[in-house]
DNA sequence: CAGGATCCAGGCAGATACTG
DNA sequence: CAGTATCTGCCTGGATCCTG
């Protein structure tokens, strides 16, 4: 079978077992559902900056709800990636920071702000050509 | 204000601006919605083992609908970081594979898996705490 | 201020059937 | 094999009101 349109460079060839990262045991799934999650990651490189309070992530991140700041905010918590400190003051006042195993997501979140912002323009293009070459497309 | 309950290290101090990672107009959030998605970093940890076909995607990423894939798969492409090349074999053959922007993804989404292993013990050892103290919490 | 509780629309995603 | 098309459930996430 030789191919007769396109250009191929390499057959189907090299099937490496690739290092267990899909195994549906290793379960990278649940924790990129929360590193993917794009409140998530946002509230996080708020975090990088330095303790929030609830308020101040809510005004800093522009488009959160209340309730998925909650949300948020939980399940970082609940995943030993934020703390939260309750100050008992006359008017409630909460802050959260990061503990060490959320700081180490950190340096991964800003390498991948930083790969957004190398590879922008990029991908734009790529997707105005996409678009011009599939008018009728749906897709997004 | 001195805290009484909880010790606290660091008061709500340091504000630094932050490197502009999550300026609105910098958006790093398309890319990331990208990158995010559950079932791209799937297909691009798939794809880094090399080309693949369609049916071979789906056969691997196993819980992938093959609605979802062809969206997963055209999203990618339409981003510039996967390439599609049809070969014109009787029964219709098509293969994906990563491009050089795609491949340079490759690395992150490696190393948010590394992590990802590295700390899933502990994440699961602080939501069965979380849990233990929060019978009652909805919180997933 | 920090969040709990509801209500509700829209879109994501699965299942199914059909085509080239 | 590699999709397209359609129907639909349901879950996400926004808006709103209320409490400690």
């Amino acid at each position: 079978m030789s191919v007769t349109h396109t250009e191929v460079t390499a057959e189907p060839a090299e099937l490496e077992p690739c290092g267990q990262q899909h195994h549906p045991d290793c379960g990278i799934r649940d924790v990129l559902d929360r590193v993917g999650d794009k409140w998530s990651v946002l509230v996080i490189v708020e975090l990088a900056g330095g303790p929030r309070r609830f308020r101040q992530l809510q005004r800093a991140i522009d488009g959160i709800s209340q309730r998925m700041l909650t949300l948020t905010v939980r399940r970082l918590e609940r995943d030993g990636l934020a703390l939260r400190t309750v100050y008992p003051t006359v008017p409630a006042q909460v802050d959260y920071r990061l503990t060490e195993t959320g700081a180490s997501l950190t340096h991964l979140v800003k390498a991948l702000a930083d790969w957004s912002l190398e590879h922008r323009a990029h991908i734009a293009r790529a997707r105005e050509t996409y678009d011009s070459e599939h008018p009728d497309n749906e897709i997004r």
